[in-house]
DNA sequence: CACGGAGTAAACATAT
DNA sequence: CATATGTTTACTCCGT
């Protein structure tokens, strides 16, 4: 039922909050550097790819036991012509059946390679899977080649040695017969392997394409990954790809030949979704092939820039583009190389629509699931539906500590921009998203409702999502949700790795940038404490810096005011939050994806906050400091206090309901949470 | 294109 | 001495 999608992980929670906690662990795996990293369990997807590659090993294995049980008493029904009773032979030794030769060729990917390949995050948990297929399907293939070759051997002996001892013609038709019997069996096995596939396939792990029958066994042929295919485009460079190779000796088989060149480009171009073209590797290589040769593009091929030639692998340097042409012409020319690189390429193409397909229904979805949500209380248990049961879940217990006395200014009653969401946020969204910094800060200036930031905080407090505030407000953010309404610099560490998912990670970086932030704004007073300092937030600073944020689009401010179209900013959101945190390495599977609720209620924020700046602020009044901030101000940034301070809208955090018990209860440190695995 | 805000990195100082 | 805590500078990216 709760079984978690994400990487597609074995676990399986049975409720809710056990789905919460597995997925809390996912958020957790920390990734090493700058790289996002899949968030899933290495170990785990090891451990179940290894599992089911023995299992199906296993009913390879045994699958051909039957096989060759049935063989053997054949052929000793014939070599005791004439002697009947063939189950008396039943216990004859078992023939070695070659699985690990079968394993050991070079198409099938070792587990050593395999971690390789998970370490690199080279590939999508899905493409993972997909691939795992392949390898299976592979290893089957394999082994069935093996198997028919050690039965073809064999049966080439009984004929000899038949024909040798002067056995009548009869026996050789026996023989023959067998040996098509023994056809007939493989025909079987590759009956079962297709239905293996087809299997597969329906569980949705292999996703074959309507209109090409014969792509089940395309993988088979290839037999390659995309990971490797990628580092194939080294070697290919120099020598033949052992997929060519495997191809040739697959050649006896017939199940191998039949769909090799099958695969045309242009079935590429149709499952791709026009706006996924626009995206990056995607357009590079997709009209590899058809630009291949011709040069009516001066300077802009597709296979060449930035002065080297986008060959993959190649990355040779041409100075100009003749000189690029020239290059392509010799060294890429149309030989057994190049299309066999071709191939190699389609595959990874391949593998990236797939993904790109899969990943695109997710998303809708977790669209359709965020906007039925909004007025249905709940669904079918969707795997998809963390966010939402994470909140119900938890936001009871763990209600915000700040649940903040809803004030009249701004409308507590949630406005419900995800009640557009899919029709408002479409896909295409995504796809114009460009590289965006800016965050979209300051939200906690704004009263708002506390359902609102329990969502947000639930939300990020579990999804490796960074979020959109800038580290100055979340600082003051910490700090303002304190009792005393100050913190000490660890307490601020804590804060922040409790409440985002995100601050688990890279901790050196982000802790450096708190610290960076608290010593250059002025907003942020350090004050000496009798157990070490403690930081306070000098809220009328805090203001100053503020206007300039969103001031700058006045006209966005006034249609929103009028008009309430938070679908724009809510479309702005996203694609801020994709561009900032997903973009690298955008894998469904990663959790990272964010909720449209939570977006849309933190744009919200925003909004207020804008409109706080264009309309005086009227609403509320609080005392911004600790008596204790005001007792010693030990660096006081060159502002002194003002006596205004007690005007800024800021106020509306209430001291009193922050439970204590919050503080100590986890430091996650950036140590990794991860399990060693290598 | 300049400017400023924000994030990141890093050097350095000081305290624990 | 190592580590935590602050401070400062430099650089980049991005939006205005």
């Amino acid at each position: 039922m709760f079984q978690c999608v994400f990487s597609s992980s074995v676990l399986q929670p049975h409720r809710t909050s056990c789905l919460f906690k597995h997925l809390f662990y996912h958020s957790a795996t920390p990734a090493s550097q700058k790289q996002p990293e899949p968030i899933y369990s290495k170990k785990t997807e090891i451990q179940r790819q290894t599992v089911r590659a023995l299992s199906v090993k296993l009913f390879i294995f045994s699958a051909l036991q039957v096989a060759r049980q049935l063989l053997l008493q054949q052929q000793q029904q014939q070599q005791v012509s004439g002697l009947k009773s063939p189950k008396r032979n039943d216990k004859q030794p078992a023939l070695q059946v070659p699985v690990s030769v079968a394993m050991m060729t070079p198409q099938v990917i070792t587990p050593q390679q395999m971690q390789q390949i998970l370490q690199q995050q080279v590939l999508s948990p899905q493409q993972l899977q997909v691939l795992l297929q392949q390898q299976q399907a592979l290893m089957l293939q394999q082994q069935l080649q093996e198997f028919y070759k050690k039965q073809q051997e064999q049966l080439q002996l009984q004929l000899l040695q038949q024909q040798h001892a002067g056995k009548q013609p009869k026996e050789q038709q026996q023989v023959a017969t067998q040996q098509l019997a023994f056809q007939q069996q493989l025909l079987q096995m590759q009956q079962l392997q297709q239905q293996h596939l087809l299997s597969l396939q329906r569980q949705g792990l292999l996703t074959i394409q309507p209109g090409q029958p014969a792509l089940p066994l395309q993988p088979l042929t290839q037999g390659m990954i995309p990971a490797e295919l990628q580092q194939l485009w080294k070697e290919v460079t120099s020598a033949h790809t052992p997929e060519e190779a495997t191809g040739n000796n697959h050649s006896s088989l017939d199940l191998t030949t039949t769909c090799v060149s099958s695969s045309a480009p242009s079935k590429t171009s149709l499952i791709m979704n026009p706006h996924a073209s626009t995206n990056g590797q995607l357009s590079v290589h997709t009209p590899k092939r058809e630009s291949l040769p011709n040069e009516e593009h001066p300077h802009s091929h597709p296979l060449y820039g930035h002065g080297v030639c986008k060959w993959p692998g190649c990355e040779a340097v041409c100075e100009d583009f003749q000189s690029f042409l020239k290059h392509l012409n010799s060294e890429h020319a149309l030989d057994d190389r190049s299309t066999a690189q071709c191939r190699v390429q389609m595959q990874v193409v391949q593998q990236l629509e797939l993904q790109l397909a899969k990943d695109k229904e997710r998303l809708q979805a977790m669209m359709t699931h965020l906007h039925v949500k909004s007025t249905e209380p709940k669904t079918a248990p969707q795997p998809l539906n963390l966010v939402s049961s994470v909140t119900l879940s938890k936001s009871a217990s763990e209600a915000s500590p700040q649940s903040l006395p809803h004030t009249p200014t701004t409308p507590t009653a949630p406005i419900t921009p995800v009640t557009q969401g899919p029709s408002v946020i479409t896909t295409t969204s995504m796809h114009t998203v460009g590289p965006i910094r800016r965050r979209y800060s300051d939200k906690y200036n704004v009263p708002i409702s506390s359902a609102d930031i329990a969502q947000n905080q639930e939300f990020y407090k579990n999804a490796e999502v960074r979020p959109p505030f800038t580290y100055a407000s979340l600082i003051r953010q910490a700090i303002l949700e304190s009792p005393e309404k100050q913190l000490t610099l660890n307490e601020i560490y804590n804060w922040f790795t409790r409440m985002f998912a995100y601050f688990r990670r890279n901790a050196a970086t982000w802790k450096n940038a708190v610290r960076h932030n608290l010593s250059l704004h002025k907003c942020f007073v350090r004050v000496e404490n009798v157990k070490g300092a403690v930081w306070t937030v000098d809220e009328v600073e805090f203001q100053k810096r503020r206007p300039q944020k969103i001031s700058g689009n006045p006209s966005l401010i006034k249609n929103m005011q009028s008009s309430h179209a938070y679908c724009t900013p809510l479309n702005a959101a996203l694609q801020a939050s994709m561009a900032e945190n997903s973009i690298p390495l955008y894998t469904t599977a990663s959790m990272g994806n964010p909720s449209l609720g939570t977006l849309a209620s933190a744009m919200r924020e925003e909004l207020n906050g804008a409109m706080e700046h264009t309309n005086s602020n009227e609403s509320d009044s609080s005392p911004g400091r600790s008596p204790l901030q005001a007792a010693h101000p030990v660096h006081v940034k060159e502002e002194p206090l003002d006596p205004e301070e007690a005007e800024g809208p800021l106020s509306l955090v209430t001291t009193a309901n922050h439970s204590p018990d919050f503080d100590q209860d986890r430091d996650y440190e950036d140590e990794p949470v991860n399990e060693d695995m290598e």
